[in-house]
DNA sequence: GTCTATAAGCGGATAGAC
DNA sequence: GTCTATCCGCTTATAGAC
């Protein structure tokens, strides 16, 4: 499993092969065929292992503040700056996760994923709901647009060079959760100036594809 | 293009060959090597021959209601109903997306089309506020959670079978622009029973993952 | 522009020795 | 369990005829 993570870090889904595996494994391919029966086999196994490394990276104590156990949820998933080794981890599971597409197994794997996700961020959700700390909002319907969110600017994050990009959806998903769960009031931070320098790359940049404006 | 789009559509990234190619076009081999020098070269111009069809699916006509404009252009990304023909464009594009990750040619073309798109999702909210229909509210980061929320439905879509999630995220986004944008009212449909039926896949699903709870 | 034929190589997978 | 050797199919890409 860790070559095969290693193999996919290196040449990515598309280059994926049980020879790039034995390389990694430093054994021959004829031994990985000892333990797999196919390269399928292997792969599914895989996801099962990638699913599991992913979800113990985001694991996080919940303790009794609920606003700060989905602020810890939400900086486990998309922390403002991004160590090397998570941005391995997300790739990965991003790159089979773009299988999910085409492949029923990844599909059902990855559609179990993400309920998890949900259903623990829900959770934390009614929790506050029950002990008064959040109002009585829809908790399904707030879970999922926080996982939406989260997982666009994972996959952005992944797929494109916007980095302030995903910062801003973040810092705009936080102030959209203060204002729905706990009322009016904003966080300590700013409102308008946490947003980098500028130098983002969307930044100035009038739209090519329509004629409109 | 559209034979590569087809063959996409048929086997997926993954099993997108020369052959295949050939064959939707029914043509030989090589008959396409006369017209592009590699299969590389075949791939970056059929990704900027589907961002342009992706992008002209989106494309939509701005009117004086910022509001509403914003509505359509989250309507035609993230419709409630996908018809087959989007579900396909977006299919491709998402699995073209996935390469991004390994190959930096890639990885430009798609910054570029979130660029575009975060662009004239800015441009409504700033015309918003401009005559004044909008709060004086940051554009630049509300266009970035609109963009990520939306991209990361449209990923759920492709990549999961949780269908309900991505309306939920859809309607609870829509709530979220009232809120920030126009002030307190909430739009006249419901507030907590458009959520479909229950039939969830992630329903009562108690989070297989963690011990706490 | 399109074809057939073919080169050269890598892919998954197996046989059989150790 | 691991190795070497090997099979076979398919891939990208080219040569050269029409």
């Amino acid at each position: 499993m860790k070559a095969t993570y290693r193999a996919l870090l290196e040449h990515g889904y598309a280059g994926l092969s049980i020879s790039r595996i034995a390389e990694e494994l430093d054994k021959s391919k004829a031994s990985i065929y000892y333990h797999y029966d196919s390269k399928d086999a292997l792969l599914v196994a895989f996801l099962e292992y990638a699913a599991d490394q992913f979800e113990s990276s985001v694991a996080t104590e919940t303790g009794d503040d609920p606003r700060a156990d989905l602020e810890h949820v939400v900086e486990k998933l998309l922390p403002r700056q991004l160590d090397e080794e998570q941005r391995q981890v997300q790739s990965v599971v991003l790159g089979l996760r773009g299988q999910a597409v085409t492949s029923e197994p990844f599909r059902e794997q990855i559609t179990a994923m993400d309920d998890r996700l949900a259903s623990t961020v829900r959770e934390i959700v009614d929790r506050g709901i029950e002990d008064g700390t959040f109002r009585d909002v829809d908790s399904w319907r707030v879970a999922e647009h926080v996982l939406a969110t989260v997982n666009g600017a994972m996959y952005a994050r992944a797929t494109t060079d916007r980095e302030n990009a995903v910062v801003a959806a973040r810092d705009s998903l936080s102030a959209y959760l203060d204002v729905t769960l706990v009322g009016e009031s904003s966080p300590p931070e700013s409102e308008s100036s946490t947003q980098a320098d500028e130098t983002s790359t969307q930044e100035a940049q009038p739209s090519t594809q329509e004629d409109g404006t």
